[in-house]
DNA sequence: GTGAAAGCGCTAACAG
DNA sequence: CTGTTAGCGCTTTCAC
């Protein structure tokens, strides 16, 4: 009644474990007849080799290790679930390693058994490696991607993010507005990312190209989480001389500065544009206008590049980038000032104070 | 500058492959100074043991499988870092496997080797394990915990569904609601769990037990899913009699209805009182009433379980009660009738369509 | 208290 | 094409 082991099925059909093994793996110099026997064998037994074994002796665990900062954003979650069908699908298992619930943090991540012992690749979303890392993953010969964001001498996919913030501030600027703020993504524990920096450049660098001079209240800090975001864009929109239109640096942003804005007793679109970045799963509900992009397909990708690795036939390292497209919905419209007078009087509160 | 083994560290302090293990997994039998020279040592060479080699010999991977259907709920990735944390801290690995991302599904889940010769644990979220599941965990003396929602002959961690929807309801009925409508979450991938059907049983319930019969019309499917929930919420607020109060299966499915009122040119909650269950992150900035329950705690309970079975002391078989409390927020309020006039004419709407 | 030896279940050369 | 022989790196009796 204990679980089946190759013996068991290298018994079952008077052949050799070595056989079992290469029928099964579908390596070569099996005879056909044999092979079929082997796994009708296998199957009829219920045997599944056991990783532990396989990795000890071949060396291949048949596990990739995801490292994300939390769990805790939309964004991540698509990624892990594309990586995580694919991966599956191959025969490999999916670890997790949430930089939040990891008590030593970052530093020693490479010193951890799982990522040198247990996973052989790594796929990192939403952080950069050091040098340090990225040495040690070359020393040890182990595929790694990151997702978001490219880094030099690392293979990676991501959307262009300079690229996408400048199309969303171009949908803005045609539209008139001329005072747009933005809503950062800074650094979260610790990590560098460029992702939000990057996007906040577009947004500085689309203003200054058309002659607009950004007011220091039309940025923000909105560290891609939606209460902060709707925190900074209550305080933006109170300011003296606020924006007519926001550029939240994600999507789950974005639903901050419409909730900001509701509560403000603006209209959007007539009296704040916003638009975001990411097509988020609720931004169609929420009518925001956003540059989609498809992190489901990205983990996709970056299964396949760890996998390919893996088989020897490694892609170059270089950035993958991923396709964004602007989704225009009902939270941009024309500036207020550019095609008619602004709204004379905000309606009363929506949402309750 | 190959990865050091348990061979390297015996040499350096001149002492067996046997005493280092020893020394270095706190087991009795070594005298204090051998232990404290093997862990200098250890530490200097960076020696971290292999899990496939003491799975291997000893049994045991130090690696749990949290069984997930989908990333995409905010109740899972909290439950999912509750649960990380937890692990990581004692030496474990999270193994994640999400069955949405599972193309065989789930009827071979156990004959997965993850579960089978990788895991020593189980972890399920918003499933039910099946009868035959539930022996296999047996036979093969697996610690497994399910979160959310009681099963009988397996340990489980969640909050009394029942009672938290009836507390709901009674928030409601004690503010003059009569007409309440419910957004129920129905099963999702085939699994089979208790919550949504609890949590509508409690509404169903409590308005019976109050001489109120329910329309048809005030009960939706929410799957869950605030796309979804939005959907029906607006169906449901336009049909004849609509329902003055929602008491949604989920916050995430009260933002669906929130968002649905306000497009509908409802004020909360003047004329739509919502409430939900959870406390999302998210929901202080909805000004959501709720139920609020922990997550993160739930899932280090349910880690602090299986690791006490996997450690020879297993607590009885029981579930463990999760706490509940309301949250009055700014999303309930007295019913229209009944301390005031309703509101004659809804203000304009404010997400535009 | 410590070491030697025998595996855990599989894969990887070699022989045939 | 297939079987034999060594381990992979650790844990675990059983001696000493």
């Amino acid at each position: 009644m204990t679980v089946p082991s190759i013996h068991d099925v290298a018994n079952d059909c008077g052949v050799s474990t070595a056989t079992v093994s290469r029928a099964l793996r579908g390596l070569p110099n099996v005879s056909p007849g044999t092979r079929e026997r082997v796994r009708e064998s296998a199957a009829r037994l219920g045997y599944v080799p056991s990783p532990s074994a396989s990795g000890l002796s071949g060396g291949r665990h048949h596990a990739v290790a995801i490292v994300i900062p939390s769990t805790a954003r939309w964004f991540y979650t698509a990624v892990i679930e594309g990586v995580d069908g694919v991966l599956r699908r191959e025969g490999y298992d999916t670890f997790l390693v949430i930089l939040a619930a990891t008590a030593a943090g970052r530093e020693r991540l490479f010193h951890n058994a799982l990522l040198r012992k247990r996973a052989d690749a790594v796929i990192a979303l939403g952080i950069d490696f050091t040098a340090e890392e990225r040495e040690e993953l070359r020393s040890v010969d182990m595929p790694a991607v990151i997702v978001g964001g490219p880094v030099r001498g690392v293979r990676s996919v991501g959307i262009d993010d300079l690229a996408a913030g400048r199309a969303a501030m171009e949908h803005l600027l045609a539209l008139g507005h001329r005072r747009i703020g933005h809503l950062g993504g800074e650094n979260e524990y610790g990590m560098d990312h460029s992702v939000g920096q990057d996007r906040a450049r577009a947004w500085r660098g689309s203003l200054e190209r058309h002659g607009i001079a950004p007011a220091p209240q039309w940025y923000a800090v909105g560290s891609f989480l939606m209460p902060q975001a709707k925190a900074a864009a209550t305080a933006m929109l109170r300011s003296a001389d606020p924006p007519t239109a926001i550029f939240a640096g994600s999507d789950e942003m974005a639903f901050g500065v419409v909730l900001a804005a509701l509560e403000a007793g603006l209209r959007i679109p007539q009296d704040l544009s916003v638009i975001g970045i990411d097509d988020h799963d609720w931004s169609e509900s929420f009518g925001l206008t956003t540059m989609r992009q498809d992190p489901f397909e990205q983990g996709r990708i970056a299964a396949r590049t760890v996998l390919d690795g893996l088989s020897g036939r490694a892609t170059p390292i270089r950035t993958v980038k991923a396709e964004v497209r602007l989704v225009e919905r009902r939270s941009t419209g024309p500036a207020p000032g550019a095609t008619g007078p602004a709204a004379l009087a905000p309606p009363p509160a929506v949402v309750a104070h």
